[in-house]
DNA sequence: CAATATAGCACTGAAATGGTGCTATATGGC
DNA sequence: GCCATATAGCACCATTTCAGTGCTATATTG
């Protein structure tokens, strides 16, 4: 339905969780704790990013997540690539990758390449947006959200 | 899965088929000897696209659908909220809807507002993005078309 | 050894989605 | 008027996806 899952949104919140505290360990615990989250699924989720390499696990006692790169260097792209793979937005895709001969309607399928741009574009504005960017600045009050919102605002569509 | 549904999917293969054909009425008929589409379900698709207003239904033989506005006019957002409704990529919006006091995570949750902008940018992307855009250009030739391909296939896309 | 915490794997229930069946109604041509 | 065509409406089923859980194994700290 064209939504985030809600893995995804878990692991954004974990994830931004973490910004804040780069370089310490990080448990499910301790975010189930802060949010009202099912814990056994959080766990998933976090094992989800571990095995993309966008945090490291510690195990045993006193164990958890940490980020695997400063944030701004992790993307949204890589996390929702982690978490629900990368989008297809068409089921051309998806299709064209299995053995059966690809989408049959691709040979008169007149909006292929067009939706493509579309998915290109979106993907390239998930990929061009740092986790770091998704953290509000804690040194900024509710001013500053106002302002990220004008900025996205006058930011415009690409196109 | 934030990937469109075939729905979208077959009212964006009829819609532009229909751009070119402004002025005319096209059947469900017409459209799935041109698509190998099944019949009841795109039947379905125009229903809704009709009762959005995006197309206007003519009953009766000969009858049809035609173009409620001149593709410039018709967005991909609008197109998408006809089929699939607005997107709301959090589940944070669906719950603030409902009486229920509202998403439980809210007063504790550090992403809302970021998301929100993520979610900003996509919506303004398709409502930017017109139909008439998404149609091929019918004055360029095979060039045009392969062009596009070549586009497509640079960027990393399959096929 | 015990407590904590991740790793792995499978499974269930609910919801969304793709697709179909059936009947009613409107229109055009004979 | 009658018939073929074509949309309108409504309900229904099957598959897939998704949210969430159960259970066991393994690693680490004290």
């Amino acid at each position: 339905m064209l939504q985030f899952t809600k893995r995804t949104e878990y692991a954004l919140i974990a994830l931004v969780h973490m910004v804040d505290r780069e370089g310490e360990v990080t448990s499910v615990r301790e975010l189930c704790e802060r949010y009202p989250l099912p814990k056994r699924l959080l766990a998933e989720v976090l094992k989800d990013l571990s095995h993309a390499g966008l945090v490291v696990s510690h195990r045993g006692a006193q164990g958890g997540y940490s980020l695997a790169a400063p944030a701004e260097r992790l993307t949204l792209g890589a996390i929702i690539g982690a978490i629900e793979g990368v989008p297809t937005l068409t089921n051309c895709d998806a299709l064209a990758l299995s053995r059966d001969g690809g989408c049959e309607v691709h040979p008169v399928c007149p909006i292929r390449s067009p939706i493509e741009r579309v998915r290109e574009n979106i993907w390239r504005l998930f990929e061009a947006t740092s986790l770091r960017s998704l953290v509000p600045d804690p040194r900024a009050g509710r001013t500053e959200v106002i302002q990220r919102l004008r900025e996205s605002l006058a930011t415009g569509a690409p196109h």
